[in-house]
DNA sequence: AAGTGGCT
DNA sequence: AGAG
């Protein structure tokens, strides 16, 4: 990536303000297990949109709430509509994750309440859209990148400022807190290959403090 | 448009 | 035709 840049000799594009990207930071042969024990009591569904879409990337939560879309909008609830139950509780590993990779951004104190599962199969993607369902916007948004790799797209506070594209592979944390909490971003298309331990999907962890 | 499709 |  960066070797490339400086075989153009071309400047390496710096994160915006408030983006912390660790590189390797997450083990995802221990995530794996945990992603599948919460699938296992909430499915990956695919969510449709308010305006009748349906998303590319299926989801699931979990956490003490739940990002949910539907024809009634975005929101978070408590419990998951396809079961009826509560969202399978925070993983511990999941929760320490998310507050050491905040702590080494500088957001100490991250008690995450909702982490947003999502899995991209090939050719999936999601387009420019920001987090913005979250009652205080000081907390930062954790992303855990797991499994194939990803394009991950950065635009401005406005939908038309021009994204630049990050590459993102498997165990990659990107924290974005401060004046890069409401920036827009997005997933490119995910190429096809086959992942060693997650096949041929990338899956995504993002912690929120929701409420 | 948390979508597609089109354009380069 | 595929990537951005």
């Amino acid at each position: 990536m960066s070797d490339l840049f400086s075989a153009l000799r071309l400047p390496i594009p710096a994160l915006p303000a408030g983006m912390v990207l660790l590189r390797r930071r997450a083990d995802p042969a221990a995530l794996w297990p945990v992603i599948q024990g919460l699938a296992a009591q909430s499915p990956f569904r695919f969510m449709t949109t308010k305006r009748g879409g349906t998303m590319a990337a299926a989801m699931t939560s979990a956490g003490a709430c739940g990002w949910v879309s539907d024809a009634r909008g975005y929101r978070y609830e408590s419990r998951d509509p396809l079961t009826g139950q509560p969202w399978p509780a925070m993983p511990k590993a999941f929760a320490a994750l998310a507050a050491d990779a905040a702590a080494e951004a500088g957001f100490p104190g991250f008690a995450p309440d909702a982490c947003l599962v999502n899995r991209y199969a090939v050719r999936a993607g999601m387009g420019l859209h920001r987090d913005g369902d979250e009652r205080d916007f000081d907390q930062p948004i954790v992303s855990v990148s797991l499994g194939l790799p990803a394009s991950f797209l950065v635009g401005g506070l406005d939908k038309d400022d021009k994204p630049q594209a990050i590459g993102l592979e498997s165990g990659d944390v990107l924290v974005f807190g401060g004046p890069a909490r409401l920036l827009y971003h997005g997933i490119r298309p995910v190429k096809a290959g086959e992942d060693p331990l997650f096949g041929p999907f990338r899956y995504n962890l993002t912690f929120r403090r929701a409420r």
